[in-house]
DNA sequence: CATGTTACGATAGAATTCTTTCATAAGATG
DNA sequence: CATCTTATGAAAGAATTCTATCGTAACATG
């Protein structure tokens, strides 16, 4: 059946170009108007593209991960600042290790582009750097852990054994003053070997995660030399650090 | 100044979605629609964000790999269907071994939700794994090769000794009767980590890479137990397998 | 070979979006 | 404080796209 064949084509030209207008498609496949329509009516029906006035863009299955964008927009705004002010602890030349979570993925993407050695396990933050010359880049491996894409297990912590950085950036999901913690047992024992693995540990978190604690308890405050925050922390917690 | 943060907001919402429409952000940014468009006028001056009929996509750097869809269309349809026999060898809940050539991430789009677990050193090829609950993924570390984004070196190879898998899919760049060839030293060394251990191996290429040698000599023909091809195939090649 | 189904292209009128222009407001600047 | 620049919202007419409908052609089926 040429039709399938057709719809196939027309699937991935949007695919490889994200959007693609309607002429263009007729242009291109050299059918009428009308037809293209009727295919892009399938296609939506698939659910693998999506239309808007005056074209289509791709909505299939993206090599894509846990959207961070998504999340509540006030915490957000929090989480930029607060990268804005981690990435001026980071020098260039440094060798990085950044761990995955929402607020390290920020911190990554304003360094892209910068002349770094980065180490990671999470996998959205090593597609930030993976096509880019400036940084050399080393990936842990492990099992992927689906939720966030993270590498995690006994791979990832013995490769982390044999690997020295500078500096280690992490998330928490908590802090009071017995110290940080995360809710993973497995994710914080990766995060303990990449502490180990850093000179420098910079903790960055937003006010929200003070006061509260979570499963698995990662380090005692003392262990770590920066933590960054944004400013609607209360005095009592300023004054501690 | 409001306006530069406005526009930043306006690209946030642009770049997680993809694409957003122009009533849509009006809505979303509570501006007029006139602010809305001249906004759009210069994210797109500044190269960040393509406009169209009805809406914005989102055209900065994108975490995305090397674009194995920018490729020559025509061998494009040959690795389509020699991905859709190679599948027909895979079975549900088998444990596969993928590595990062184009073909081979052919092979890894149809095998997307199906009930398995998966070892990649491909970093596309673990984007389409890693959200999906069907199956499960194993990540093999190292240092991250930029042009193809697949992960090398003594790490990889280490971590590959340690596992032991069912069935393992390479792509190879040049075949000829003194068996199979790859362009990188590195790569191959981990392809020959990958074969061993696996208990099978299956080999995706295209015809035209019969009768070509490259750089480094990956294993014997004898060493690999399926080769899957398209059927462009010189005759001379058909009864030697 | 009559009949039903599906695919295809064309077209008209409705709906949406785009461009251009104008008026106002809020800051800079001297 | 007058003046200039910049940002903003509103609106009208032009341009584009969408929906719905029709007639034709290709093909299968009985």
């Amino acid at each position: 059946m040429l039709v399938d064949q057709r719809r196939q084509q027309l699937l991935e030209v949007v695919r490889s170009r994200g959007f693609a207008s309607l002429p263009e498609l007729v242009e291109e496949l050299q059918v009428s108007e009308s037809t293209i329509r009727r295919d892009l009516d399938h296609l939506e029906e698939s659910g693998v593209a999506k239309r808007t006035h005056g074209g289509v863009f791709y909505a299939g299955p993206r090599p894509r991960l846990p959207d961070f964008d998504e999340r509540d927009p006030a915490q957000w705004d929090k989480k930029r600042l607060i990268a804005q002010r981690a990435v001026k602890l980071i020098e260039d030349g440094d060798t990085l290790l950044l761990d995955g979570g929402s607020t390290t993925y920020e911190v990554a993407r304003l360094l892209v582009g910068r002349p770094l050695q980065v180490v990671t396990n999470s996998l959205p933050v090593a597609n930030l750097f993976a096509a880019h010359k400036n940084s050399d880049l080393v990936l842990l491996g492990g099992y992927v852990y689906p939720r966030t894409g993270v590498t995690l297990g006994p791979h990832a912590n013995e490769m982390l054994a044999r690997l020295n950085v500078r500096r280690t950036v992490l998330s928490v999901a908590g802090i009071n003053e017995r110290g940080f913690y995360n809710s993973n047992l497995l994710l914080v024992e990766t995060e303990r070997a990449m502490m180990r693995a850093g000179e420098e540990t910079i903790v960055v978190a937003d006010s929200t995660k003070f006061g509260h604690q979570s499963l698995a308890h990662l380090a005692p405050l003392k262990d770590v030399q920066h933590l960054v925050v944004d400013n609607e922390i209360a005095p009592q917690w300023r004054t501690k650090l």
